[in-house]
DNA sequence: ATAGTTCTGTGACAAAGTCACATTTAAATA
DNA sequence: TATTTAAATGTGACTTTGTCACAGAACTAT
């Protein structure tokens, strides 16, 4: 990826792009890397400041982690989209550890979370931009947390299954095994698959090893509300 | 309160107060009400835009409530602190509806939300306050997630005691009801109930109608662990 | 004192999570 | 191809937490 591409993406994800100082862009460009996550790599790990991302292919999965290995995914990212979190050191009201994981191959741009936290620190619109950006996760969050305190397993995996189908575009399979989905939905994985093959016998999935079939997209919607 | 008052209470909240225009800070006077709500008065219902609200005394829960009365305590403010929450016409990143109580009477000072949304158009620290004040809070829900998710009761009502004890200024007498413990951790009365019992045939707590004396705070806090 | 309200106790049950281990299926290797 | 290995799923017993219905106790207000 070369500069002028950089530069262009740059342009696109950052709304600021062009009212900074050539010097600042050029501090921008100096401190990001162009990488590449094969699928199911962890990219942060809630630690240190790994930066400023944003995504330009694939997917990444945005996590919690508890000290005995239990997970929820707490939002998910696509081309196109910022990850802020990852950079602690822009935000300092955030005190909390997430981790990031590529769920496909994820071509992604690295920027240095200490150059945007500088020049943050003097532009008030690039600070703005980022607090703007976290924020926009914090209501991903509140459905998260509502869907767990308040809905009965049957209706957040239905829920989990639509949004599932229309990540991938409508198509009616899912492959993700059930210890994945639990994982997904902090749950756990004979949860799932009990709810599962209950669902099987009313007809409105098919199991089988590593994959799931929509069968009848009706009665699970019906199942979300 | 009189005009010099609210100034002094505003000089203190808003770091910005000394920096803005004349005008604006009259726009921010003229919007503002002061009110005095009784214990158990709601103070927003996400509903409507209430504004931004300034605590003077007092304290403010802030809560989740589902389609079926069951509640969850977000967080809780107390003199000094600023909710934003409640002033969702500034933030337009927040997409999900909260509650706000008065937990006993406070003293609020209510600045109008659509005067603050119009200066934090033009003013820039303005609006990254009232976005770092509402992004503080995404750290506070994320502590309520990881319990819910990740901790078993036991240890849940251990923080919530040792939490409520340091609250008080450490004063061993809690004086809440098992059904006002449960919802603010969105469990059941009778969960709550069980779990003092318990916790007070170990002896750590006594229980008595409408309050709760910790008798081996090191015991309460050991089980925080 | 009495009536009414609020708070707490209790047992039976349901839903969800945990644990241990069996079985099936796919992939890897001989 | 046959055999081994690993991953995914199935199952039953059990624990924890939440739900429901109702009883009894403790305050409050006449």
């Amino acid at each position: 990826m070369d500069k002028s591409e950089l530069t262009t993406l740059f342009r696109e994800s950052f709304p600021f792009w062009d009212r900074i100082s050539e010097s600042d862009r050029e501090s921008l460009l100096r401190t990001s890397h162009h990488v590449k996550f094969e699928k199911g790599n962890t990219i942060h790990t809630g630690e240190e400041c790994t930066g400023v991302i944003l995504i330009k292919s694939g997917s990444l999965r945005i996590y919690l982690l508890s000290d005995e290995g239990k997970e929820i995914t707490l939002y998910r990212l696509y081309p196109g989209d910022i990850c802020m979190l990852s950079a602690s050191c822009v935000l300092d009201a955030i005190t909390f550890d997430v981790f990031v994981d590529a769920e496909e191959l994820s071509e992604c741009v690295l920027v240095g979370g200490c150059a945007y936290e500088e020049i943050s620190l003097r532009i008030p619109e690039v600070k703005i931009f980022a607090l703007e950006v976290a924020l926009s996760r914090f209501s991903d969050v509140m459905w998260v947390l509502q869907q767990v305190l308040f809905m009965s397993m049957d209706k957040r995996l239905a829920i989990f299954l639509v949004d599932e189908m229309s990540k991938n575009g409508g198509n009616s399979i899912i492959s993700l095994t059930h210890e994945q989905i639990a994982k997904y939905m902090a749950s756990a994985r004979e949860v799932v698959s009990r709810m599962l093959k209950y669902f099987a016998t009313e007809g409105i999935v098919e199991v089988s090893r590593g994959g799931i079939r929509v069968l009848d997209k009706k009665r699970l919607v019906a199942l979300t509300r």
